[in-house]
RNA sequence: CGGGGCGUAGCGUAGUGGCUAGCGCGCCUGCUUUGGGAGCAGGAGAUCGGGAGUUCGAAUCUCCCCGCCCCGACCA
């Protein structure tokens, strides 16, 4: 039993002024964590109850699964780092030290590496696989820009798991239980969410997908269709544009367009003189790039940007994209700034990437690849050649879901679990094999997992929160009843303290405040700003020899006699989400 | 890393060259109060982020450094 009369707590009454985004505001009023520095919270009892218990539900259902707990130490050599190449290739977001031997140390950001090891120092054979084990562990990244609050820290609590398969197909199963596991997790932990495709990035890998908690708060910006459900980050959203006939399209037309030099001065140029109809839209867009070094074109409708993160995430095998700069230009004289077209690409040495929305028969206005020059009935396939679709133009609310063409919205959320087959990419580095059923040495493939334990903390409190403080759902809360006695009658805090160990003796968890000498609107400010999910408050209701029983989140109020109070508990709390 | 803002007691803040750095919350003592962040009286608590400089005099001006927050870049 919690009890305010000696918990290490104090709440806060105002807002701490470095807090912006609600779930930090009020998990530091509320006297959950405190800053020690940027990204990194210390945790005060509340927020260690509430931590725990989020663990706690993680490492039943990752049991129930059949995944098996380890752990590692935080603090690792650099040695398998080095293999597969993530002591270097981590940059700067690694936090890295020596001992005094002046031997190099990390602090891990993830531990594929530990566990791919792991793994080969206890198996080889095929007949122990499959197996998933996993961790709950402080993980360590030096984030450029740690921010509100626990939802971006440099230290934080992750559970992170691996799938060890010998077979594609046995990874893809393995990875369909994770799915499942998270699915039951998440709901479990009250929590909304959308699981979305995405892109695996730097990892490598094939298949994966994230865990998306909405809220404004969120940094993840994803698209999704209300209609058939389909979610998708915006790196990794797919546009769907047939192609289409171009037969009967008149023949390239260039015309002179001085002073053109933005798609809106040219569609105005276009509708004087054509006699109207153009919009932004039918124009294209040449945007050159320097993709690892090498020119490349990418072709956007005018009156879209190119998504520099959405290329990036589609370009498979190229590290570094930049724009072009004068100097690039100056070493590409087929290339007239302001009146580029990809109809001459070929002669200037460029690779034209398209974005699908440049479906093959389409017809555009483009630049001319002369000065003050531009050229309309540009058909694609006729007039110049694609050499690869990429996804590239930015993503708009309202455009066509890919699935059904419904407008999409577009939301922001919090990454709360990823999931992705990463394939081999650990295991041949690191040398993982096992012997299959002919005495045949095969790679393992793997899958990576991970759920942002401490950051579900600030996910869960973003998504229950009101102007008054925290709700926790039943599972999460600190407790599940906050026994508010109110008064200075000694009946009070004796009934309070009688109902308070019949709560417990139901193995209904209680916290009490049982201070002397604090005024009722003190203590009610408090118990509504701490948000655990039922408050009973012991108080004048008693002269009637009744309690009165709150449900936090929708304010419900009702009174029951003494007697009835933890029946009444027992049976309101399953009935709350 | 670029842009913006900020740093004064545990928390929130006032003070833009001049007396002993002010106020609210919280904390301690006493009395009163007890259903919505109580009242009165008394009290403790501050290297004014750090260093250097300008000045008769610096929380206040200058320079350097450190830290924090926000936007962006970045982020298995």
């Amino acid at each position: 039993m919690l009890r305010m009369s000696t918990l290490f707590l104090r709440t806060l009454r105002d807002d701490p002024a470095d807090a912006e985004v609600p779930s930090h505001r009020l998990l530091v009023r509320a006297g959950y964590i405190r800053r020690i520095a940027a990204g990194i919270y210390s945790w005060l009892p509340l927020g260690v109850i509430t931590l725990r218990n989020i663990e706690n539900i993680v490492r039943d259902e990752m049991d129930k699964a059949g995944f098996q707990e380890v752990h590692f130490p935080a603090l690792l050599p650099r040695d398998a780092y080095e293999q597969t190449g993530r002591w270097t290739d981590y940059g700067p977001d690694l936090f890295r030290l020596q001992d005094r031997k002046g031997a190099d140390y990390l602090l891990g950001p993830t531990h594929e590496e530990m566990f791919t090891l792991m793994v080969k120092g206890e198996y080889s054979s095929y007949k122990d696989l499959p197996l998933s084990l996993y961790q709950i562990q402080t993980k360590y990244r030096d984030e450029a820009r740690p921010r509100s609050g626990i939802i971006r820290g440099r230290e934080f609590v992750m559970k992170d798991s691996y799938s060890f398969d010998v077979t594609d197909e046995g990874l893809v199963e393995s990875y369909m239980r994770h799915r499942a596991a998270y699915i039951s997790t998440f709901d479990r932990l009250r929590m909304k969410y959308n699981i979305v495709s995405a892109v695996s990035g730097a990892m490598g890998g094939s298949a994966s997908e994230e865990f998306l908690a909405p809220c404004e708060t969120g940094e993840d910006t994803y698209v999704l269709c209300e209609k058939c459900g389909y979610a998708a980050n915006v790196e990794a959203v797919t546009t769907v544009i047939a192609a289409s006939d171009p037969s009967g399209i008149a023949a390239l037309d260039v015309f002179d367009s001085p002073n053109t030099p933005t798609i809106d001065t040219l569609v105005e140029l276009l509708n004087a003189k054509f006699g109207g109809g153009y919009d932004g839209s039918m124009t294209l867009k040449n945007v050159m790039l320097m993709a690892d070094e090498k020119p490349i074109a990418v072709l956007v409708p005018g009156d879209r940007e190119v998504d520099l993160k959405r290329l990036q995430a589609n370009l498979a095998g190229v590290s570094e994209i930049r724009v072009f700069e004068d100097a690039d230009f100056a070493k590409f004289k087929g290339l007239v700034k302001g009146y580029i077209g990809p109809q001459d690409a070929k002669k200037s040495g460029v690779t034209v990437y398209a974005d699908p929305r440049i479906a093959p028969g389409t017809s555009w206005v483009t630049g001319a690849n002369a000065k003050d020059k531009h050229a309309r009935n540009v058909v694609n396939g006729r007039d110049f050649t694609v050499d690869h679709y990429v996804e590239a133009a930015q993503i708009r609310q309202g455009d066509a879901c890919p699935k059904c063409s419904t407008p999409v919205i577009i939301d922001r959320a919090i990454e709360i679990g990823h999931i992705f087959q990463l394939g081999r990419k650990y295991a041949e580095a690191l040398n993982l094999t096992v012997l299959d059923q002919n005495g045949k040495s095969q790679i393992v493939t793997m899958g990576s997992y991970g759920i942002g334990v401490s950051r579900a903390v600030a996910a869960i409190a973003e998504q229950s929160y009101d102007e008054i403080g925290l709700c926790w759902p039943v599972e999460v809360a600190p407790a599940k009843v906050h026994v508010v006695a109110t008064g200075k009658e000694d009946v009070v805090f004796e009934t309070a303290e009688k109902i308070a160990a019949d709560l417990e003796a139901r193995g209904i968890s209680v916290m009490l405040d049982d201070r002397r000498g604090t005024s009722p609107g003190v203590k009610f400010k408090d118990a509504e700003l701490i948000g655990i999910p039922v408050i009973l408050v012991v108080g004048k209701a008693l002269e009637q020899g009744n309690v009165e029983v709150r449900a936090r989140k929708s304010g419900e109020k009702s009174e029951v006699a003494v007697a009835a109070a933890v029946d009444a508990i027992a049976a309101l709390l399953p009935t709350l989400s």
